[in-house]
DNA sequence: TTAAATACGATAAATTTTGTCGGAATTAAA
DNA sequence: TTTAATTCCGACAAAATTTATCGTATTTAA
């Protein structure tokens, strides 16, 4: 349980192949789905939304590609998941206004402690130690 | 993301109210799924495997129902989260041997280090702090 | 004997995740 | 200026998972 989606793995794959092999040059997500066997569309979409968090930097046209922008060590892990999926937690308590569970609901409260523990753990955890190297 | 799901969640609620309410005395399925309008039959299924889990005690035949057999602080998040899904972990490189990825992952060895430290994490929560009160 | 409960397997419905398709915009190089 | 290789983006299809329901068996107090 609790397990990352697909496209989080294939974020961590790509940004770990970037930071081993290519930090400074360009990689297309063609050369990347192929290297690791990856689907290409769903890996594109994946390094399209870490462009736009920054976290990649994407170069278009001919011989483009991605690189890393911002250097791994200053993202946390609740940054990085919450670009790619929704709000890092156990619950939506907090956000979602209307839990159908409403006043009915009677743990509330504690849920809300637990994710904000869980969200301090992953801010703890910087995206270099998840990709290794 | 990360989230919980609705089994997890009803557990939750389910053993929310009987530590409060009726921790001496039994109570049934169908009473719980009233006071917090939840599926009966989802519900019976989730605190039937918390009986097989030794975490409630299941009392047969009319007049039965269910109460809490192991004090809740004595049962982690990890346990009890494992009783209800799989494996807590962000992948399951681990237990999968046939991984899609096989000897192509570059994020094996990180990722199994995190699994371990999120396994910690839940086994420093008791599941009495969950439930409140 | 009956009624009220747990137990359990099968299956249907709904939702989410995963993957695919088609085309638009961009740009280096021929 | 044309072409080929790329990112970008929305829509949709397929697959998987979660959620809910149904039917039936078993248990047991009254």
């Amino acid at each position: 349980m609790l397990k990352l989606t697909r496209k989080t793995e294939y974020a961590l794959i790509a940004l770990s192949h970037m930071q081993r092999f290519t930090p400074k040059n360009l990689i297309s997500t063609k050369e990347l789905a192929k290297l690791y066997q990856l689907p290409v569309e769903l890996l594109a979409k994946t390094l399209q939304q870490l462009a736009q968090a920054e976290i990649l930097e994407a170069v278009k046209g001919a011989y483009g590609g991605y690189k890393i922008k911002t250097p791994l060590e200053q993202i946390n892990m609740t940054e990085f998941f919450e670009v790619l999926e929704g709000e890092v937690g156990l619950t939506d308590c907090h956000t979602n206004t209307d839990c159908s569970q409403k006043n009915l609901c009677n743990i509330k409260t504690p849920m809300q402690k637990i994710n904000k523990k869980m969200r301090t753990f992953f801010d703890e955890i910087s995206l270099k130690e998840v990709v290794g190297n």
